[in-house]
DNA sequence: TGTACATCAGTGAACGCGCGTTCACTGATGTAC
DNA sequence: TGTACATCAGTGAACGCGCGTTCACTGATGTAC
């Protein structure tokens, strides 16, 4: 049953929104092309219609939930938020680096060059709002802040102790370079 | 053919370290029990002579790749070596947490709680020897140093533009409580 | 110490299963008149 | 504007494959005498 180009339109994005969320809920190998569809509300025959391999789907989804966010905040408002419970809880709307970054390592070249890009926009990002007197001082001190980040982040969902989960986001986030 | 117990014993501490390697290298799921043997010297049926599953290899695996080093090692040296191209090129050899952890927060109560226990040796090691004047400013010290080893060794290996991935390592290392 | 035999670690074929992917078919869409 | 038909998005059965796991069998080990 062909349907209307809006409704191709919206099942591309649809099946680019869940992957994105079942991909950083379960990892790459732990979601199968069929529940991605399923999920979408199509069946998993329709997949190969618009990509043509799971492959080309983890890359464009990690393209997608990697875009940088649409309204400006402040990068202490930012770390407050990423190194908060509920981020830590949401895995499935969270960090890319901190969801995937160990599976994304052994990922193809797109996806890996796609978290790169990324990366690089966040470091500027923080590099801009961080104290020091040169350059190279705040462009240091973004680059800590963002791996200590993505470190807490993974810390914190790894380990089965909530006090000391809660502890790694608080003694992080009091131990960064911002206020 | 029924082989000494001298042979079992040996048999078993190769199929833990190869699974330690071959997990680290290529994930938990990109590692078939088949490979594991084959690396150990053995074919795969006898495999469940050792362990009633995979699942259970996966944690035992990782209890031995995260204990403790035998010998005492300075946290300012041991940041140095964590924080170098040789262990971020030695995922095989490397650190569990920057290797497996997005993995392993899917693991098993078992292997998280190992890792849990890892965790904490760690931030109590790295907080006898952080500065600060009062034991909650040394624990934070060391949770935040841990937490940013981790992010930037994960980053670091991610990153597919080797100067970056080296400035990483280099500015994190810069950045950390020591020295 | 030497021999006979029970034990059991290791082998490799086989299992059921879920995966990524393909394909013949269906029927709504949208175009040509 | 209304009708006839070509297009093609979606369906669901089917594919080959590799996986974790099982098992009947083999033959070296190690024990009992």
């Amino acid at each position: 049953m062909k349907v209307s180009k809006d409704q191709v339109a919206k099942h591309r994005a649809q099946i680019v929104a869940a992957a994105g969320r079942l991909f950083r809920q379960r990892g790459f190998d732990g979601v199968s092309v069929a529940e991605i569809m399923k999920e979408a509300g199509l069946t998993h025959g329709a997949f190969y219609g618009y990509f043509p391999s799971k492959e080309a789907l983890i890359a464009e989804a990690a393209a997608q939930a990697l875009a940088p966010a649409t309204k400006y905040v402040a990068a202490t408002q930012y770390a407050g938020t990423y190194l908060s419970t509920r981020h830590r809880d949401n895995r499935a709307g969270g960090c890319m680096f901190a969801g995937l970054g160990s599976e994304a390592v052994r990922g193809s070249d797109e996806l890996r060059h796609a978290m790169t890009e990324a990366l690089r926009r966040q470091i500027d990002r923080f590099a801009a709002e961080s104290a020091g007197r040169t350059e190279t001082e705040r462009r240091r001190a973004a680059i800590a802040t963002w791996s200590s980040m993505v470190g807490a982040v993974l810390l914190a969902r790894l380990v089965d102790d909530d006090t000391l989960s809660k502890e790694i986001l608080a003694e992080t986030r009091a131990s960064l370079p911002f206020d």
